[in-house]
DNA sequence: TATATGACGGACG
DNA sequence: GCGTCCGCCATAT
């Protein structure tokens, strides 16, 4: 395959498992990449997510439960639209289905 | 082609 | 817990 399939490929896997992540559900980008197969790749998925892809971008956190979207207080807004709690642009719970904040007190 | 810049993360002090 | 440094990958200039 070329580089480019596969690229588009990796792209479309980290965009699944955002998909798959259910409201109120908070990951972060570290993981994402990681369940998709691409560890190490945070970056990467921070920068598809901005791209606009359609996907629910505001469940994903940075490692330290930091909202890091251009537009935190949507993001912070989305989030407790569905019972995330937000605090001071950061996630204080660890509520999450099967992909979990490594946020702990 | 080279450098800078991000929706990152881990190591260190 | 925070700031800094460095590695990471794709884009923009």
């Amino acid at each position: 395959v070329t580089d480019a399939t596969a690229a588009a490929r990796r792209d479309r896997r980290i965009l699944d498992v955002v998909r798959a992540l259910h409201p109120g559900e908070v990951t972060t980008y570290g993981d994402v990449a990681d369940v998709a197969g691409s560890p190490g790749r945070a970056r990467l998925v921070g920068h598809l997510l901005a791209t606009g892809a359609d996907v629910p971008w505001w469940r994903v956190v940075d490692a330290a439960g930091r909202l890091r979207a251009v537009d935190a207080a949507d993001q912070a807004a989305r989030l407790r639209a569905e019972g995330v709690v937000v605090v001071d642009g950061r996630v204080r719970d660890a509520p999450l289905g099967r992909f979990r904040v490594r946020s702990d007190s």
